[in-house]
DNA sequence: TTTACTGTTAGGAC
DNA sequence: TGTCCTAACAGTAA
């Protein structure tokens, strides 16, 4: 379930098991419309070591100084465990990094959304991308003037990857509930104030969801994440859980307490 | 059997 | 030129 804070903890994941082994081979899944690294691709990996990792928004770096990092976008529904090899291996496994020492690296994906790929260069590649800054390193000044400049729906801004990099559908949703403002506002009518809040709020989401790790059932049962269905009560006012579809994706909001912008 | 889905992106509309 | 919106991608689960 992959944003900015199940990217962040796939990426500890990562660092805490599968660094400094050295890569013995790979084996491959059932792989049709999914975008691996090529056979010479892997081949420059075999007989290294990964040592660092990196994130930027919703995109996971694994890499050597010096050599090429492996990118891995988990797309709508890709993950990564590190196992023993001895292990009983998951369902829909794609792509497995096979260590020294009878560790493993495995990248599931049952939608075959994700990716993985070499990269030289991660700001290179950050820059081609035109990603904008991570959502949770984002300056309350840059914010401001990305969504000031937006004409669209403040929920379609901040699923843009290219305004402000890492956020989902699910803790857009979240960020908005709590900061009062219905998901279709045109982003540039809000208000400085309200603007400075939802900067505030969706800090606060992401990184509370990165301290549990991205473990739902950590999260406080006020949150909007417990309640994503129709009719469900509010938790913050008397009012109801809602849905309505923004910028073509499912918005769940409370119509009393999230409210636009007046004329 | 039908419908919805947490991400990205090409192509078209404005 | 730029910004925004929609549909499509593939597979599963409710």
């Amino acid at each position: 379930m992959p944003e900015l804070p199940e990217c962040e903890a796939a990426r500890k994941r990562i660092a805490a098991g599968a660094l400094n082994r050295t890569i013995e081979g790979f084996a491959l899944g059932e792989v049709s419309h999914v975008e691996l690294p090529t056979e010479s691709e892997r081949k420059r990996l075999i007989g290294t070591q990964f040592t660092r990792t990196r994130r930027h928004g919703k995109y996971i770096f694994v890499g050597s100084v010096g050599g090429p990092w492996l990118h891995i976008h988990l797309g709508m529904s890709g993950s990564v465990r590190v196992m023993d090899t001895a292990d009983p291996p998951a369902d829909y496994v794609r792509f497995t990094v096979e260590f020294e020492g009878g560790t493993c690296l495995h990248f599931r994906d049952p939608r075959k959304f994700g990716r993985i790929e070499l990269v030289e260069d991660v700001d290179a590649f950050i820059a081609d991308k035109e990603l904008g800054p991570d959502a949770l390193e984002m300056g309350d000044n840059a914010f401001a003037e990305v969504i000031g400049k937006t004409r669209g729906a403040i929920k379609s801004a901040l699923l843009s990857q290219k305004k402000l990099a890492g956020m989902g559908n699910l803790w857009a949703d979240e960020s908005l509930y709590r900061s009062g403002i219905d998901p279709e506002t045109r982003a540039d009518t809000l208000s400085s104030d309200r603007v400075q809040t939802l900067h505030k709020e969706l800090r606060h989401v992401l990184q509370a969801v990165v301290d549990t790790d991205a473990e739902y059932g950590q999260l406080p049962d006020a949150w909007l994440i417990h309640h994503r269905s129709d009719g469900d009560a509010c938790t913050r006012c008397d009012g109801t859980i809602s849905k309505k579809t923004v910028g073509g994706r499912t918005s769940y909001f409370c119509p009393d307490h999230q409210v636009g912008t007046s004329q």
